[in-house]
DNA sequence: AATGAATGAGAGTTCATTCAT
DNA sequence: CATGAATGAACTCTCATTCAT
């Protein structure tokens, strides 16, 4: 390895020692509560190298969701392109994979929930970063909203506004994941969060698959 | 009237003000961005007066907390106290009674919602309301919980951990309108939150009730 | 006694009643930590009844100089006007009913300490009180000047600034008394502050009697 | 020197540029009629670069309590280390340093004066530089204690509480500085500060110093 | 005469960001 | 590239004083 591959990759450490600095002290404390020299004392490094590598503090926080959206999307990109799968098992598939998602990557989880609260300035303003994260956010969507339109085209599923029921999906699923990242005491009856998410799920598709006239839910 | 009660009542309704203004400001924009000369300018008071009614900024949040909580915990009572009525009705009932206050009092939602996020400082302040608040939520869900015995005495419910019962059945409760409060098109196919609360409570009550041998849940 | 007598005599009593919770807490913890909240609560008045008796914050400071002056000049009138009284031991026993005054009545002595380092504010400033106090202070020195006069004039001191030496005698007093009101340990050896205020009366007298050829310092 | 050591070198400078607008400014107006914008206006700086060398108001003060200690304490170790000098000598030496230290430093004065009255704050608050200065003022006055303890051993003092003697001692000389302090006229009648302490510590050692029969005291 | 609610300038302090070195 | 000193607007909060009742 060259001199000069050893600085890039060097820069790129640092960078990432940044942002991994930042990454657990937005889990733990919230944008607002979090200041640049919380993250430099962290991370060992000066003000004026943050703001080397981060353009502002939004961009940092914008950084860690386009980072946790990354992860996000490879798995459920996998999911997705699955040969052979049902458009309802491909989407029962998405829930798991989300599920998990939350389970071993829990520091982002706060940071990316695309429909949570996000700090105002964060709306505001447009950065070039900031279309980055709300692009890949609108496509991870696109992509379940894509297997929604496959199960309609193979005749799974009834006709419906696709956009709105993948937008209803995927709140649903955040949803029940944060009801347990709130309080993690479901278990306690022997419900544990993935069945809840699979019943749940349940009882949505329930109005969206094509049914047999034979099936009969009672309520 | 009396001039004297006249201002007494006029005091009142400065206060009420600026908490009113308050309660908007920090509905829409969180406690972090919401500075005291935005409340105080649009409560058409000055910094000064603002002081005089309210001891900080932590205190005017725990006071919209404390009025919020109010407003909840009478309704809930008034299920509670119903004669004639099954546990499991109530549980229902007070699951009801939550949906619409948040229908009813969603300016309130983010800013009581018990188990949320609450700034850094809410948690370690230990002010007079700031007592009253936790009290106040404490007895609630020991309201709860007692219903949830009281179903146990008379047979209705299986024995189990009612305190550890009752946080998850409010966690659900508070997920589930969460999941609504922040995409508002669950109705998009025909389910609309009071169902899905319903639905979702039937299956978590599903484990507590005692089951008779005819009864069956399929899957 | 008629009503409007007892009216009367109520007013004085509640401007009585501010001063001295002022003077107790001006004595405690000077002027600037107190509050004009503190001295209404401790006297059990309000904002406006406070602004009633006086005129500001400066004022009733003031005020309490004058009353605390009032009573020293009254002591020391006394003792000018002694008949048959060396000025020498006039002198004398102005010193020892200043440190009277300093045991009795310590609350005023921080107040009233003419020279001491006052508040700026009561420099600048010029009221009507401010005047009277200024001018108390000045006529209380003129009266032991006054002394010195007579002792030149009988031949019992030597000719002499009397203005001066009257600045520093008053000078030399209250720093010694200052010396054990900072630190009472003074009798720890033996010496107490009376005694050494003899003694230093004595050394600084040395300089303005006249010594006959055979006088001679002992002790 | 180099580029670096300059930059530091200026730092330091800086940071004494705001430590002397503070102490002219607190020497001349006290402690609570100063206040920080004074400060940085004096000093040329912003409100930012004063908090970035000093964490608060309290702070700088008792740097500049600490500062006036050093140049104090340096001249009082030298004389307590003088070879071949007795005891009684040392502490009129010491008074004698005092009193120089006064008159060079006149500044400090104020701000030092150990036994002086300190903002209430200053008492209370526990920092870091709050602790250093509290301790090099104890550790002046057991130095102090030293010569006291040594005049005893060497047979040259009595026996006595040499703490409390100690207090009483730095007392003394504390008071006849302020004495000048408040009003330099002294020297009016040809005493001057040098000599009335020279004086007063004389009375106050003939009780400590072990007599002679045949030593007599004169003056 | 008495009240105390209302005022608002100004206090001390923080912190995201810039820029000379 | 890296540093961290410097900035200053903005923040929360205080308090002497006023004035309608």
């Amino acid at each position: 390895m060259s001199i000069r591959a050893r600085t890039i990759e060097a820069k790129q450490q640092k960078r990432q020692k940044i942002l991994d600095a930042a990454k657990e002290l937005f889990f733990n404390k919230g944008y607002y509560v979090i200041g640049i020299d919380m993250i430099t004392e962290k991370a060992g490094v000066s003000t004026g190298t943050f703001y080397h590598y981060y353009k502002n503090k939004i961009e940092i926080y914008k950084s860690l969701q386009n980072e946790g959206l990354d992860i996000l999307v490879d798995s459920i990109m996998k999911v997705i392109s699955l040969p052979r799968t049902s458009s309802l098992t491909k989407l029962k598939e998405i829930a798991r994979v989300y599920f998990r998602y939350y389970n071993d990557h829990r520091e982002y989880f706060d940071i990316i929930s695309i429909l949570s609260a996000t700090p105002d300035e964060l709306k505001e303003t447009q950065t070039e970063i900031s279309r980055i994260v709300d692009r890949k956010a609108h496509s991870l969507l696109k992509m379940i909203e894509s297997v929604l339109i496959e199960g309609i085209e193979n005749g799974e599923f009834v006709s419906m506004n696709t956009w709105k029921v993948t937008n209803m999906f995927w709140g649903l699923m955040d949803g029940l994941i944060l009801l347990e990242h709130r309080n993690n005491t479901l278990n306690v009856i022997g419900v544990d969060l993935e069945d809840l998410i699979k019943q749940a799920l349940e009882i949505t598709f329930f109005g969206i698959v094509k049914h047999k006239p034979s099936e009969n839910r009672k309520k």
